[in-house]
DNA sequence: TTTATAAACATACATAATGTATGTAACATG
DNA sequence: CATGTTACATACATTATGTATGTTTATAAA
């Protein structure tokens, strides 16, 4: 009886690629390379089904490997996600950094930081990692750490240039408050909205403020 | 043999009060009552804990009642978190309302209607299911619906009226980018930051906006 | 080179949760 | 009061998570 025999619930392309060749790796080239292809399989089934709904088993065969290498590596499905989207929030940074490293200017600095940091969040499925996860899986607070550490700097510089007489406290809630501005706008471009509009949104509402 | 006799696993308070003596009640009214006793177990349990780390075994328990009567109401635990939301989101409706209702002149209904959004959202509970699980949970363009749908329509028509020459695309993204600076106001508020501070920021942004 | 050890990874297992299927009790209606 | 329907409970199948244990691969000392 060839009936109900074991087939792969679902066709997932399976990266194998047996090891190389050259088969004999350090310790730590296979640390790296493995936790890139968790990483890499993770980020996909996170950005495309969701922490909640994204089974480990799937995505350890979609990484070519076994529940045991990734408990491994991390201590939980949760740590996991840390790691991705500690990962998203690196890339977002280096990007803003490279794009005002050369600016002395604070308030240029601010509007080219923020144009940055806007473009770097509309990179495919950062939203959805940043913004729609992170805030459930690791708690707001460590979040926003995430995206507002390096990426709020600059607004807040140019905010504290610009509108004189703020007190610290000020200031931060003003950063703050703008920079979730800033993010509603990304999110909701990324969800087809019309790019323009919300750009020249930011636009206003930072014009209004320095002015 | 006394040993490892069925404990429950937690104490749990359990409200069992069973039915009184009055027994016999219309479909109507149970339906009512059970669905009042899974929502407030859901509620509590999803502000405590988070919608991911909430198990429906404890849940139906705390709500005096079983699994089935739970599947029977709503199709799945994403289901009972959106009745859950939508519970919410109508009583933040109702205060806003009611404190808008009289007000004629839009710039004023504005002021008003924020500060009413403001408070409501500040209830204890609302930030982390509104805000936190929500837009995992359900999606952020059905979350940020809940939200909206009353919430932000006084601030859109004060800035349509205050902010002249824009297209409908613009005023509607300018809605939507300072509503998120009020939820970002009202959820770093209800995590312990300085009020005062938060209220100033939101109260100079509308205020540099509609000048 | 051999051998010890520790890291990297796989397999096996225990627990628990979700969702469905089925059974029973309460209510409604002719 | 007999029958159908709604409300709810129990039982079951599936699947996921996390841990414990086993095996392989690399490193380093003998």
């Amino acid at each position: 009886m060839f009936i109900n025999v074991a087939i792969p619930k679902d066709l997932i392309k399976v990266s194998k690629s047996k090891p190389e060749t050259g088969s004999r790796r350090s310790q730590a080239e296979r640390r790296e390379l493995t936790q890139q292809r968790l990483l890499d399989a993770a980020r996909e089934m996170f950005v495309e089904r969701g922490f909640a709904r994204t089974g480990l088993p799937e995505l350890v065969l979609k990484a070519g490997l076994t529940r045991g290498a990734l408990y491994h590596h991390y201590r939980n499905k949760e740590d996991l996600f840390r790691a991705v989207a500690q990962r998203e929030a690196e890339a977002i940074s280096d990007s803003i950094n490279a794009a005002t490293d050369s600016i002395s200017d604070p308030t240029e600095a601010m509007t080219v930081g923020t144009d940055a940091y806007f473009d770097a969040m509309l990179a495919p499925g950062r939203v959805k990692i940043l913004l729609s996860d992170a805030p459930s899986v690791m708690g707001h607070t460590e979040a926003l750490k995430l995206t507002q550490s390096q990426g709020s700097l600059a607004l807040r510089q140019g905010l504290k240039r610009s509108v004189a007489s703020l007190s610290e406290a000020e200031l931060q809630a003003l950063t703050d408050v703008v920079s979730a501005a800033f993010d509603r706008a990304a999110l909701k471009i990324s969800e087809g909205e019309d790019r323009k509009a919300y750009t020249q949104a930011i636009f206003r509402l930072i014009q209004k403020l320095i002015s």
